[in-house]
DNA sequence: GGTTGCGCACGCA
DNA sequence: TGCGTGCGCAACC
């Protein structure tokens, strides 16, 4: 939960910017917050994340921006306008301390989603909208304590209002079967939606149970700065739409750009052009595009849920097998090898990058997650960071690219939404996962966990994530850095993706073999910008990631990295990198470098940051951390994500000390078992 | 330079 | 026509 003290700021601060008529954003806010308060803008996105998945606040795309509400007071507007459900809004939603403020009116909910709901969908169909989503508005407040209501919320509800949590989360919502909440805006501004960028702090998070791990999953990366950082900004070419907003809002909404340009969503398609106006969702929502990927989305879909089903099967047959260790780790080899033995998929041509694409994609939406070692996995409850890491890691590498293209500032990344999920898969596993959360809330034992938290992370995420992963059509902009093919995944097997061997080839960039194509394409998806691919945008918030998130523990993780630390890249910033062992905690992937052996390349840590640098991959290089000790270097990866985006990249000094990786990936793969 | 106030336009109901 | 929203500009500190 939000620290009662926070919401409170928070909401006065978007109360207040709205009373000036200022886009309440969270480059304002988190600046409000911190001139009023003092509050770090890290700390104070995090507990903006908090209060969109609590649905305290919503988060919204208006205009091609992303805003943020009261959600009470949208609620309260929305039930004038329609109706006033009396349930939702009963007590229960009260029960957040805030309500006490808010609540007066809160509940219904939806108001600002429904507006981005309706864009979504369908422009004004109300009803359609409405019932999808139910209407009900629930307080956001609420979220966390009632159970029923979180659950509806996200199924149905969701799409409307859930453009909050969507669009915060990420998911949630959006499961839901159309897009999810987070919709995207795209609209006329055209503008990316810039992201929300929340960041999960680690530290905070670890208070709050709900959303921390989604948090910290995607903490990791923080990039930005000092506020809030970064991301993303906007590389808007808007039409010229007004892009100038103030350092803040440029951030913000500069993102916007390309609306319109290539959204992969498949949600939009059917929409018509969105309003300006109104506030969707996130999602991304791309009409042009939308056409064309539909078809190849249908099937990616279809063989999406065929992936997870494959996974599913695989993971219980591990279980089954290992019930000691725990499941076996499934990375892409085995996935591929389970559906081709599958009746119905012989015929289709499931190459190895397509399954990849389609399994990055499924990531992406939540459906399936990743380990930290980058083995496929489903969902697990306790996973529900895993999977909100990989969006706001994604969002968080979105983020620098914005930041790079417009500006070095830091502030929050816009999540792309992909809307490519399919109403049916999502609403499986919606179900499930609302099973889960139920039973969850019925134990209360933890309570932290969320399960509105928790089916917010799933849904949205999932949509961000999809929308980013699948589209591999975008052609990569960035050079590739050459590498080396890298063996590396012999032993730890991590997961294809991650260490899917490459040609080797000078690191100093030469050319990319197709199979490393493909996935620099994928990788550079997740990493692009709205801007440059699609034009929606979306919203995860996905923050930074500072520290500490998520943490899981791993006390081998520490054992391993321990050591002091130095970092030698540039970037790095100190608060960034915490302590090595939290990194590692957090999921982050070392690999342990020796300094002579990098031959022959001879690289350093520094070399290999430098030279992504040089590359153009000046992101990725960021999302290093390195550290020496006794004369060792250790590259840190922050995310398992955000590893198998480099892997490519780095095969090379991947190659040279798969050895270490092994290690850590053992590591690694201790700490998800435990963790699921 | 940053913050605040507000006219005005826009889109929706 | 009313309302919510927020851009863009001016004023203020």
């Amino acid at each position: 939960m939000s620290e009662p003290k926070y919401r409170d700021w928070i909401l006065e601060t978007i109360d207040s910017l709205r009373s000036r008529k200022a886009r309440p954003d969270l480059e304002r806010i988190c600046r409000m917050v911190r001139r009023r308060h003092g509050s770090d803008p890290d700390r104070t996105r995090a507990e903006l994340e908090k209060l969109i998945q609590e649905q305290t606040v919503l988060k919204v795309s208006y205009k091609g921006s992303i805003s943020y509400r009261n959600a009470a007071k949208v609620q309260r507007k929305s039930r004038k306008k329609s109706e006033l459900t009396p349930d939702r809004s009963s007590g229960s939603g009260e029960s957040l301390g805030e309500q006490a403020k808010h609540a007066t009116f809160n509940n219904n909910g939806d108001s600002a989603h429904s507006l981005t709901d309706q864009e979504e969908f369908g422009d004004k169909d109300p009803e359609s909208t409405g019932a999808r989503q139910n209407l009900d508005p629930h307080p956001p407040a609420q979220t966390l304590a009632p159970a029923p209501a979180v659950q509806e919320r996200s199924e149905t509800i969701l799409p409307q209002t859930s453009g909050n949590s969507c669009v915060s989360c990420g998911a949630t919502d959006c499961t839901v079967g159309s897009g999810c909440g987070v919709k995207a805006s795209a609209p006329k501004d055209k503008r990316l939606m810039p992201q929300a960028g929340g960041k999960c702090d680690s530290s905070d998070h670890s208070k709050d149970t709900n959303k921390d791990d989604v948090c910290d999953a995607a903490s990791q990366h923080n990039t930005k700065s000092a506020g809030c950082g970064e991301t993303h900004s906007p590389s808007r070419e808007d039409n010229g739409d007004k892009a100038k907003k103030t350092c803040a809002s440029a951030s913000s909404s500069s993102s916007s750009s390309s609306g319109d340009v290539g959204n992969n969503n498949h949600l939009s398609r059917n929409k018509p052009q969105p309003t300006l106006t109104k506030p969707k969702l996130l999602r991304v929502g791309t009409t042009r595009a939308a056409s064309e990927n539909e078809a190849s989305d249908q099937a990616s879909a279809d063989l999406g849920d065929r992936l997870v089903e494959s996974v599913r099967s695989l993971t219980e047959r591990s279980r089954a097998t290992t019930a000691t260790r725990g499941p076996t780790p499934l990375g892409l080899k085995e996935i591929l090898g389970y559906l081709s033995t599958q009746s119905g998929l012989g015929e289709e041509k499931l190459t190895r990058s397509r399954v990849k694409a389609v399994l990055e994609r499924e990531v992406a939406r939540g459906r399936l997650r990743r380990t930290h070692l980058g083995h496929i996995a489903l969902p697990t409850r306790g996973m529900g960071a895993a999977k909100p890491s990989a969006r706001l890691l994604k969002s968080a590498l979105q983020d620098r690219q914005l930041a790079k293209k417009v500006e070095v500032k830091p502030e929050e990344q816009p999540m792309v939404v992909d809307s490519t999920v399919t109403g049916r898969e999502r609403e499986e596993e919606e179900e499930r996962k609302e099973k889960e959360v139920k039973i969850e809330r019925k134990v209360g034992g933890e309570a932290q966990v969320p399960p509105a938290a928790g089916t917010a992370e799933v849904k949205g995420h999932g949509d961000t994530m999809v929308a980013k992963a699948v589209p591999p059509s975008s052609p990569s902009p960035t050079p590739t850095p050459a590498t080396l093919n890298h063996t590396v995944k012999t032993e730890a097997q991590p997961s294809d993706e991650v260490m899917e061997p490459q040609k080797v080839s000078q690191p100093a960039g030469s050319e990319v073999n197709q199979v490393e194509e493909e996935e620099e394409k994928m990788d550079i998806n997740d990493q692009q910008p709205p801007d440059t691919q699609d034009p929606v945008i979306m919203v995860s918030d996905a923050p930074c990631l500072t520290s500490s998130v998520a943490t899981k523990s791993c006390s081998g993780c520490k054992m391993e990295v321990g050591v002091s630390s130095c970092l030698l890249t540039p970037t790095a910033s100190p608060r960034d990198m915490g302590p090595s062992e939290e990194r590692g905690m957090n999921g982050g992937v070392f690999v342990k470098v020796e300094s002579g052996s990098m031959n022959p390349v001879d690289w350093t840590v520094a070399d290999v940051v430098n030279y992504f640098t040089s590359v153009g991959f000046a992101e990725q290089a960021l999302a290093f951390r390195t550290q020496e000790i006794d004369g060792k270097s250790l590259l840190l990866m922050q995310r398992n994500d955000v590893l198998t985006g480099l892997s490519i990249r780095l095969g090379p000094a991947l190659k040279i000390y798969e050895r270490h990786v092994k290690v850590l990936q053992k590591t690694h793969f201790q700490d998800d078992e435990a963790f699921c």
